[in-house]
DNA sequence: CACGACCATTGAATAATTCAACGATTGGTT
DNA sequence: AACCAATCGTTGAATTATTCAATGGTCGTG
């Protein structure tokens, strides 16, 4: 708190707000595109964190939400064909929320959607559009 | 659709996959500081929004939900003493939303903590952070 | 000045989240 | 082996948040 101003100074903390300014341009279009899915945030949040099947107790960590909230969610994807229970094979408490076909292909049709840059960094030239691409590539690598 | 594969190889759009999967890992921690506050997301989203006075319709438009949903957002944000009300010199029938002393004071406090970077981007070296901070600059100037 | 359109609000219906309690299962302790 | 506390997902009730339809006040245009 003492120390705001030299934070300031820190690149990596400067990036990082610049970051999420970029992130917040695009908010009004995330949540038009999941609405044409019939999706409110919490229910695409789930389904793109499926990856591998995941614990719905992992779900309500990431979430931050009640567990019986998860069951709610699920209830809904289920319905809809996008997403399955299955058992675990070594507890046999906890289900693992599993991505149907149907689930798998909704999801890659979203995100293409999503994938579509902002104008701002659409408006880099090409090589810095590059630089950017390899710079957050190295981030992810760590 | 059909250059979906073309798309792949644009580096803004390679760049922004990246860009989202890196927010990604910030959004609990995100929800956690807001939590903190008593805020749920739109509540925030709202705050945020407001770096000069809106009215309440913009902000129904950002959040993507109805004016209702607002009036009852704005209600909450009241309560606490974040948000007031103004009328709208040029237009009877707007209101205003402006945060209060209060308002600007939670939303630096709870900006302050968001602005930590998350692991990704702190792994970079300082250089790679300044050359980042500087392309996300160059694009929010576009 | 009459008309349709827009703004924020209200009230009712609905959706989504939280909270407390439960049955089933697990792992650890004795 | 037999308890015991802890965890998992679900249920039901209470609460909170969002949507939908209708309203009073205001605006701009004809």
């Amino acid at each position: 708190m003492a120390d705001t101003a030299t934070n300031r100074r820190d690149p990596a903390t400067e990036a990082w707000e610049l970051f999420m300014e970029i992130f917040g341009e695009v908010r009004p279009r995330m949540l038009d595109v999941q609405a044409d899915y019939g999706l409110k945030p919490p229910q695409f949040f789930a389904l793109n964190a499926l990856d591998e099947p995941q614990p719905m107790s992992h779900i309500a960590d990431m979430l931050r939400c009640d567990r019986s909230a998860v069951t709610w969610i699920t209830d809904r994807l289920e319905e809809r064909g996008y997403v399955e229970r299955r058992a675990d094979e070594s507890d046999r408490r906890v289900k693992l929320l599993a991505l149907t076909d149907e689930g798998q292909r909704v999801r890659e049709e979203i995100r293409a959607q999503l994938a579509l840059p902002p104008d701002s960094i659409a408006s880099l030239s090409r090589a810095d559009q590059r630089t950017l691409r390899d710079l957050l590539r190295k981030a992810l690598e760590r």
